[in-house]
DNA sequence: TTGTCAAGAATGATCGATCATTTCCTAAAA
DNA sequence: TTTTAGGAAATGATCGATCATTCTTGACAA
């Protein structure tokens, strides 16, 4: 079997691997909106594949959290409640906090240019998308990640470096439901740089407050969203 | 089909969560060793079970860390090693610091008894088994889990809550690995009583540090049986 | 109308056969 | 002796049939 592309630009060993990416990120973007049936049959025909990589696949994302499982009633995608997304938000500052303010104390000048270029790429990577379709820019979120991670990446944790990764996903989630449901995002371009600047000038302090309240911001924002939906 | 019992006490509604559930004890007991190849046919006839309810199994463990996967090349009780170990005890001592923080900000009374009580039944239950066999004493276990998880109990998040259980039961694969290695254990019970104490006075950085301090001295147990074994 | 219950349909879970890939073994060549 | 090629064996992955459970539907009774 050579590489599978059930996906364009998707390409794994495994089919089972194939249809976890794909379901995944098709969670993420929010085209398989919240509470959504994950009916291992019809994602058989839709993938073009057994039922045993579906199957497979369904039990990594509930072990990610991403999926719901209830023992002879499937499979269902995770609902987002405000309250989740306010446990996810804290945890996120919790975290990123730890990691920047490690990551400033350990971090080299390879950790310094890290961020830096992270940042310049993310603000050169436009917002929206070339094409101009409304859907979101994949180039622009890699680099969001990108920047995120960088500031932790020195912290010395790997553990706490997959842990902010994870963290990100989630909330990547909601902001991506957010924006489907048509919130205009304040743009918070110099939010990343302020942040930048903190974490070069190694003012742990500034850097953690600046990022707790990036944080917060966004999650504000995507509560109304939701509220209005649930409203 | 009724309650499935592949070892005893355990029952499930599906083979694949049962499955799961054995085969997680077993890794966590050390029963399965780390590196240990996890094939599939194999498990199949140990667990008298067809193939999909072992792979599904070994999905979810992969996912939550305990197993490792590569395409193509199967499953494997995932290794461990002293940089590894020191990642987790980290983590566990920046994640509980947290949690017993918040928990003696927030907790009310209800919380100071959960702690009161889970640490006296922990010093009623006996460290080794009663049968005077060599295993773990599986209501020690228990007990010592619910008094760790009981003083981050009220620290208003959930995702801390369940992070810290996750950063147990690794840690405590560890601690299993250690005791099959023969490793001597210091009787740590008035550490408890002592960190029990620092809670219920409503004191932050005393509970802190004894916590981190807990963690860390068992660790360092712990490395030393793994550098001897490694050595 | 509302509640109950028994088919029947739909869905989830499991099975073992089969296909694909990797690993192992052996023999010939360097 | 070491290396390498090739084929057999072992293992991993996938498939679709089948079994088990849950959900739906509609007739009937209260």
């Amino acid at each position: 079997m050579q590489g599978l592309h059930l996906i364009e630009g998707t390409e794994t060993k495994t089919r089972a691997s194939a249809v976890y990416l794909d379901i995944r990120r098709a969670i993420l973007e929010g085209s398989l909106v919240p509470g959504a049936k994950l009916n291992v049959r019809d994602l058989s025909a839709r993938f073009q594949t057994g039922l045993s990589p579906v199957r497979e696949s369904l039990n990594r994302l509930a072990m990610e959290g991403l999926a719901s499982h209830e023992d002879n009633r499937g499979f269902v995608v995770s609902p987002v409640s405000v309250p989740e997304l306010q446990d996810l938000t804290q945890a996120r500052c919790w975290m990123n906090e730890l990691g920047v303010r490690r990551s400033i104390e350990l971090g080299d000048s390879a950790w310094e240019e890290a961020v830096l270029v992270t940042c310049h790429r993310l603000s050169r990577t436009p917002r929206s998308r070339a094409d101009g379709l409304p859907g979101p820019n994949v180039d622009w979120e890699q680099a969001h990640k990108a920047f995120h991670q960088a500031l932790v990446s020195a912290c010395g944790s790997n553990w706490l470096i997959e842990t902010c990764s994870q963290l990100y996903d989630s909330a990547d989630r909601y902001r991506s439901l957010a924006r489907l449901a048509g919130a205009a995002r304040h743009d918070p371009l110099d939010e990343h740089s302020e942040i930048m600047t903190a974490a070069l000038d190694r003012d742990a302090d500034r850097s953690a407050r600046l990022l707790t309240e990036h944080f917060q911001r966004t999650a504000e924002l995507v509560q109304t969203v939701i509220r209005t939906q649930e409203g």
